[in-house]
Formats: structure tokens, C-alpha cells, sequence
DNA sequence: AGTATTCTGTAGATATTATTACAGTACGAT
DNA sequence: ATCGTACTGTAATAATATCTACAGAATACT
């Protein structure tokens, strides 16, 4: 069985050889992602201002037996969009917006959160949460290039939630100091996504040569630190841009602090840190 | 008119007195995000190993007329569903998911960056897009106490894109140095979400005074620098987490760093760089 | 302008679907 | 065990939807 098009690719490809009525029909159609077409013939002739047959006549020009044939088509692709964690965009950007950026750049982001989060093994985040909810062991924390800053945040929420958690500078000349304290209570959480930086993997051997842990983050296709990881997250970042998005690791990012926040009751010290941030802005405000 | 209750939620309220017959037919209804429901009587029946009058004896019970118009109420909910950019996770997440935090955490952001998207004006993001790009001007970024990540991340993008952007410190002691070059030709970036900084809100103000642009990355009650602010973007944060959620300001700097990253034409400069990183590589690694 | 061609809708035939009435079945209570 | 109640399906009927045939309208081409 070969891959059945989408409806909708069907009918863009055909839009040059439909008339007038059959255009008004697939305007109708496509405005609403489809969903149009799931109602009677009857129906859907009335809203698209065309008679019958008309949309028999475009169900059969788009390669379908009668209405009910296309009908089903429509209802599967719509299953399978509804299926999807996060939707495509498409349609949703009505008028000029169709080919702007955050257009496209939305469909991406919503395919890659999608794919990242089908990939996810529940399990294994809540037993990486778990790790790291662990107050008897160090977090340290150490990104490339592009995901020092994803590192920075994680870090940026750790540290308020629980002690122990350290960010290694991103200059490899400095890491050996923290790498020193590394042993078999230590998790290193490490972001390396492509291009995969050569500094990050010899540090995560010697980190594991000296019994850490290493939960790493990383991108579709996997940084060479995989086979030293006891826990790995891979997140797509492709998207329309010369950039890669971090979104997916985001995401990871922020449910991982909620899911560790939960874990360790933190609301103490959470609310000796807000004590400490009010009365230092009191200090600096005039 | 009021506002009608979604089927999907009807049918988990009433759960308990349903028959036997009719629960195998809402687990085929709830299994699919109703889309089943869109089949003919017949299908239906057919795919939910029920007999047609269970359906109907089903529609009358949530409070419909009949089949038909228990269709036209899940034709319209799928409808509203497909116009959102994202859809919501819910059903995705199947088996034991149902409640995870991942689960939760998804459906957040789904909305949030929907409503964010929704309340986005292109036009205001291409024009924050070309002023952003405009090599004349000199850039400066800032967040907040969480932010700064943000800040950081399209720091780093930019940095690589475009000369003349500059990462204020974090700690305001240092901040009146680069104050000092602020003027009509500079834009400050700054982002500010709940908690909103006192320290943030007074230097925007003397920025302004100085003649300078500033964009602005906010929650959606908006910091109170939005007077000061020549682009303002707010977007929703609030996530099943003691944290706020700054994905939906993610998704902006990244479709930001796309935008601008394809209207200067950086190709050189990014070229230039990969040279000097794959030099310095060479150099560190033996 | 006239003719050929294509497009579109009307109306009725056909097929399918939704509904109803009723009967059988399962199950719990007395 | 028997009755009563509630559940479920079968089969016939009513309603509706789909499709076909045909004819009028629009358009393109001499």
C-alpha cells in the first residue's frame, strides 16, 4: 500500500485545474482546516455556495470514488492531526500571514515538541526527576556553544530549589577545579546538541572514568556523549532558520523543575530566598 | 445564548450512569478526540461494537436532539480545536500519561503559546525585526532575575549575527558604564515578566531619557516598562509549576533570531566565525 | 455574432442513514 | 425460582443524503 496523500496537499497541487465553483468549494474546505467537509454534501454545498454536484465533481477530479470516499479521507487526516500533541499551525495565520516566518516557525516548533515528547519515555523522566531531586548528590551543569544558556536556566531554577548545584564555566580551562569534587554522589547535567562540541565528550569521560552520572540533553540525532549518559533526552531543533531551536529541551527543561520542585519540598527555602531578594532590593532601591 | 459545554466533558461527567454498551462507545469517542463520532451512525456502531441505538440512546442522554446534532456539536468542537496553532495535548498522552506532569505541562504550553500567537501583531514583529537588524544601531540586552537566560540565549544568537550588541551585567552596580553609550542610536532588549524589578523599570526609564529604543519581552499583565517601551511583547507563562514558563518569549526570540539572521545577510560573518571556532578547536584539542 | 466547449445547477432516482417500536436478554431482588 | 427492571439489539420505517441525467448559463474561439 503506498502513502496515501493529504486531502489538502491534493488539493493545492490541483487549485490550477479547478473552476470557479470548485475553488470557491475548496476555499471553504481549506479555511477550515477540512473539518467543512465532514459535514452532509448537503450542508457543506449550502456554506460554500455551490450545488452537489459540484463537490462530487471535485471529490472524483482529486482521485475519489464519491463524497463518502473523500469524507473518509478527510476524517482520517483529521484524526491524525488530533492525534498530535501540538497541531500545525497552517491555517491558523489567516490572511498574510500564511508564509511569515512565525507562521512556518510554528509549525516547526509545534512538530518538533511533537516528535520530542512521542520519543519520551515517562519513565525515565521520572526517574531522571528523581536523580535529580536526590539531595544527597552534586548537580553539576555544563552546555556548548548555543546551550550554555539552556544550562544557565536550568541552573538558574536548581539552585533556588536545592542545594548542591553548580554551573561549570563554559571555559574548558577552568574545569578541572569543579571536576576535581566530581565522584559517584555527582550527576553532570550536559546540553550538547550538533555540532557537538569535542571539550564537552572528553569532559563527560572523565566525569563517568570518576563514577558520576551524566544526564545529558541532546538533539535528534545524539551527541557522541550518549554512550556515557545514564539518562538521555533527545529533542528535534530543526526548524526554519539557520538556527537551531531549543525549544524542545526547554520544555524538558521547565517540567523537569516542576516535577523536581514537587519532589523537594522547597517552599522553605524558597521563601527564605524571597525574604533575602526583598530586603537586598530594599537595600539598593534609593 | 450560553456558552455550551464541550462533549468531551459531558461525556466524562456523566460517565457514571452510562450502561456498559454505552461506555465501550465513549471509549471509542474519548480514544479518538471524538473525531469517530464524525462517521456515520452506521461506522460508528460498527468501530464501537455497539448497535446504532445505543448511539442515539447516548446523544439523548448528554442532551441532544438525536445523532445528528450530538455530530454537529463535535463537528464544531474539532472545528474550534484545528483553529488553534497548537493544539492541546490531552488526548495524546495515553495509557498511564493521562495525569503526568509532561501531560499537564504540554496542554500549558500549548495554550500559552497559542495565546501569544494570537495576540502577536506581525506587523509589529517585523518592524521590531527590521529595527533589530538595523546595523546602525547598537544593541543592548537585559533580563531579570529568570530571564537572563532568555536574555543570554538571544544574546548569543545575535552576538554571531551582528556586530554591536552588547549583554548588560546582571548586577546593576556595573550598569552605568554601558548607560553612559546609550543614545538615540542604541535599543535596549530587555526582558521583564512577574516578578517585575524594580532595578529593570528605573533603568529603562533613564534609557528612554537618553533617547533610546527599547523592546520589550513581558508576562501577559505586562511589566510596568511598557510605558517606556517602542515594541512590546507580551506572553503567556503560567504553567503547572511553582515557575512561570518562559517557552511562548522563547519561540519569539527564536522566530526573532530567524527573521533577523535572513534579513542581514550574515553569511560572512557566520562563515568567519566557524573558522575561528574550528581554529581554536584544532588549537585546544591535541 | 455565432458556435463549440466547458461549467454549473435543478430535479428526480437511488442509496444510505437515522430513528422508532418492539422483543429478547441479563441481572438483581424478593 | 420468579418477577421486575433495565439494558441491548433486530428489524421495519421515516428521513436524509448521495448521485445521475439533463438542460441552462457562461466562456472561449472562430
Amino acid at each position: 500500500m503506498g502513502k496515501k496523500p493529504l486531502v489538502k496537499d491534493q488539493i493545492r497541487e490541483k487549485q490550477d485545474e479547478l473552476t470557479a465553483a470548485e475553488r470557491r468549494l475548496t476555499a471553504t474546505l481549506l479555511d477550515d482546516s477540512l473539518v467543512a467537509g465532514l459535514q452532509s454534501i448537503t450542508k457543506l454545498a449550502e456554506s460554500a455556495e455551490v450545488s452537489t454536484p459540484t463537490i462530487i465533481r471535485l471529490a472524483r477530479k482529486l482521485g475519489y470514488q464519491g463524497f463518502p470516499d473523500l469524507q473518509d479521507a478527510i476524517r482520517e487526516e483529521i484524526a491524525a492531526q488530533m492525534k498530535e500533541p501540538l497541531a500545525k499551525l497552517e491555517t491558523a495565520e489567516l490572511s498574510a500571514g500564511k508564509d511569515h516566518i512565525i507562521s512556518r516557525f510554528a509549525e516547526a516548533v509545534s512538530r518538533n515538541i511533537n516528535r520530542s515528547l512521542e520519543r519520551l519515555d515517562l519513565e525515565e523522566f521520572d526517574k531522571a526527576a528523581a536523580l535529580l531531586s536526590d539531595l544527597n548528590r552534586r548537580l553539576y551543569l555544563l552546555g556548548g556553544r548555543i546551550t550554555r544558556s539552556n544550562a544557565h536556566y536550568f541552573f538558574n531554577h536548581l539552585q533556588i530549589i536545592r542545594p548542591g548545584v553548580t554551573q561549570l564555566d563554559f571555559s574548558p580551562s577552568v574545569w578541572p577545579q569543579s571536576l576535581l569534587d566530581m565522584d559517584e554522589n555527582s550527576t553532570l547535567i550536559v546540553f550538547d546538541i550538533r555540532r557537538y562540541e569535542k571539550e564537552l565528550e572528553r569532559l563527560a569521560k572523565l566525569v563517568v572514568d570518576q563514577g558520576a552520572n551524566i544526564v545529558l540533553f541532546t538533539d535528534q540525532w545524539g551527541s557522541p556523549i550518549e554512550r556515557y549518559a545514564t539518562f538521555c533526552f533527545r529533542s528535534m531543533v530543526e526548524v526554519p532558520s539557520s538556527w537551531d531551536s531549543t525549544l524542545a529541551i526547554n520544555f524538558l527543561i521547565e517540567a523537569l523543575v516542576a516535577e523536581i520542585q514537587s519532589r523537594s519540598d522547597s517552599a522553605d527555602r524558597i521563601a527564605a530566598l524571597e525574604d533575602m531578594i526583598g530586603e537586598s532590593r530594599i537595600f539598593r532601591s534609593n
